[in-house]
DNA sequence: AAGAAATTCAACCGCAAACGA
DNA sequence: TTCGTTTGCGGTTGAATTTCT
């Protein structure tokens, strides 16, 4: 008997998600949070498979997430990272907490791989680019091995020493998890500008998909109050962002089975406790410590007591710029 | 202006790791 | 330890959009 499917097959939507239904996701995780994604599909009546749940919210409506172009700065990360890590785009991505892998997928897909080429290119014809590229390969390994350890370094440091961790923004390559879930049903709403996005994307395209009367949108009301603390800096913060939904909404509520029913307006509340910063908008929380959550063997031992003489936390940006492969293409 | 080609990116698929009983 | 289930990841696809001819 083979791997039996994620979810019954049949009757499963597939193709880009509705604006109803990604606030109904939204609702239901502000609800409940992230995870037991199995149980989304039954308990919200959306008629998607549980990954696909997973992937909506992970890529598109999980806040703090920053869309559209890449700056140069990010640019330089994703293609030095790539150099060292290879195509683990989730590692990438915990380096740039606001971008999801599937982006940087993409991005380095599309747009990123065309320029390193070019750039090689131009190389071929002056430099003895083919041995320099031998040569990348050959150590390439290694590199990757030395990042491995030191991100095991680190994690078990931070593990250990949180306080020491520089999560500022100024720190671009702190690695803090972009995907990590995060205890609180208030955390996940806090996107204001993801699910502010949503609905006026939704209100936008009304008429075509929610078979509203001009009537009707200009009656719907959609505020975002966010509390004052939100944007002066505070760690902490707490708003409210509400949305009244428009005729003929309401019965995507109110279908018997959903376990939460919005009425006729949508709340999004935002508690306190979260580790949202309001000024870049993502969560900063416990850096990820997905490959080094083990007990201490002889070898991590040998690791920590190594990070503790290490002398700076962000000698990764350093060890790799001084590599020069994907620096020099700037 | 129209059709073709190229590009973009959201979403799907399958595999493997992680988890829990 | 085993086995079934769930989740996460990376590769790939294909519809929509943009650019080119």
């Amino acid at each position: 008997m083979g791997r039996p499917p994620c979810c019954d097959k049949i009757g499963v939507k597939k193709g880009p998600w509705t604006p109803e239904e990604d606030i109904i996701l939204v609702s239901y995780i502000q609800h409940h949070g992230p995870g037991n994604w199995r149980a989304v599909p039954s308990n919200t009546g959306l008629l998607r498979c549980s990954k696909s749940c997973r992937l909506r919210w992970t890529n598109y409506l999980r806040p703090g997430i920053k869309r559209g172009n890449f700056t140069e700065h990010e640019e330089k990360i994703i293609i030095h990272l790539q150099a060292l890590l290879g195509n683990r785009w989730a590692a990438i991505a915990s380096y740039l907490p606001q971008r999801t892998d599937n982006d940087i997928k993409n991005y380095w897909n599309t747009h990123l791989r065309k320029k390193l080429k070019k750039l090689q290119g131009n190389d071929e014809n002056s430099t003895t680019s083919s041995s320099s590229q031998s040569n990348f390969s050959k150590g390439q390994w290694e590199r990757r091995l030395q990042t491995d350890i030191h991100m095991a370094k680190k994690a078990l440091c931070d593990a250990l020493s949180l306080d020491k961790f520089d999560h500022s923004p100024s720190n671009p390559i702190s690695p803090i998890p972009a995907q990590q879930p995060v205890q609180g049903p208030g955390t996940y709403a806090s996107s204001a500008e993801n699910i502010s996005r949503l609905l006026q994307n939704w209100m936008k395209n009304s008429p075509k998909s929610s078979q509203l009367s001009r009537s009707d949108s200009e009656n719907t009301q959609c505020s975002f109050n966010n509390n004052p603390s939100i944007g002066s800096g505070s760690s902490s913060s707490e708003g409210t962002i509400s949305a009244t939904t428009p005729k003929g909404f309401d019965s995507l509520f109110s279908e018997s089975g959903n376990d939460f029913t919005p009425e006729n307006t949508v709340i999004f509340q935002v508690e306190s406790k979260l580790n949202f910063n309001a000024e870049n908008g993502f969560l900063f929380s416990k850096p990820s410590l997905e490959e080094s959550q083990v007990p201490l063997t002889l070898l991590e031992k040998w690791l920590f007591d190594d990070a503790i003489n290490a002398p700076a936390q962000d000698e990764l940006m350093g060890i790799g710029m001084g590599l020069g492969e994907s620096a020099n293409f700037f």
